[in-house]
DNA sequence: TGCGGAAGTTAGGTTGGGCTAACTTTATTT
DNA sequence: AAATAAAGTTAGCCCAACCTAACTTCCGCA
């Protein structure tokens, strides 16, 4: 068989995928992930969280320990860097049309979880031709402001 | 006080949205909603679609008797159509990226839940400047479709 | 007109993902 | 090193939305 299929992947939900984004943008912002930030970045529970994170220490997304951390696991890495490079590319192009940076960040924390590869493909295209648009972005600006 | 406030909305969940904009479609083609219809549109059993239907009644969005069937209220029409909106702006939007029309109907499914009234309008009017530059579109296309 | 099947409903169960309260473990501070 | 504070965990609960099974109502037709 040719071509190997690495990746798993098989529907993460939601929520799993917005603990695997947090977790990522805290080691990578302060070199770990505790408990309480995660409860804290995510406006849940501490209590939610340690279930959260148990299940997915289950399914194979991060290494637990009990009272001592936890590291995502390849595989959840993966996830979260996917996770997260639709939420940078969905935010790179809401800004271009000039949307106000909280509508940005709400609209993209909902939508992340829902756009397709080739969805997202295309959106990364045109946000990239658009950027050498400017009289077309500067109209599409105006407009959505106007009224 | 100047200017009344006659929309209230006040959130409604994903599978409120969902139940209203099959209802409304349902109306619109074959003039009304069965049960039967929307639990079948939705791929849901009969009961869930019966407890949805007395909850909506309970909200005001929609008037159910038993056995007899259901109409929308103002309300509810109004939400349906805002939905139904929404929907249809994404769908155009995504069908000038040439994107295919599973991969639309899907993540626009998704998506139409989580779009706000700025960032919706900011994509109707990019989606009308888009039109116009059918040379941009083209190269877009292509680059979507390569590789 | 009454009966069988389709449509609709009710009752009760499950699952995901949240919560609080109470407890345990770890860390800090004196 | 003991006390206290902070972090983490457990147990038990809730709610939205789904489900199946069993029952009821409605309707077309012999």
């Amino acid at each position: 068989m040719p071509a190997a299929k690495t990746t798993a992947k098989l529907a993460a939900s939601q929520a799993v995928e917005d603990y695997l984004e947090r977790i990522l943008e805290l080691i990578n912002t302060k070199g770990y992930a505790r408990v309480v930030d995660i409860a804290q970045s995510l406006k849940i529970s501490q209590a939610s969280v340690t279930n959260m994170v148990q299940r997915l220490d289950g399914e194979g997304l991060l290494h637990y320990e009990k009272y001592r951390g936890l590291v995502l696991t390849t595989a959840g890495e993966a996830l979260a860097r996917n996770i997260t490079r639709r939420h940078q590319l969905l935010t790179d192009f809401l800004k271009l049309l000039g949307l106000d940076d909280e509508v940005i960040y709400h609209d993209v924390e909902g939508m992340e979880h829902h756009i397709s590869p080739p969805t997202l493909r295309a959106i990364e295209i045109l946000t990239r031709q658009l950027e050498r648009q400017p009289a077309l972005l500067a109209k599409v600006c105006k407009q959505t402001h106007e009224n």
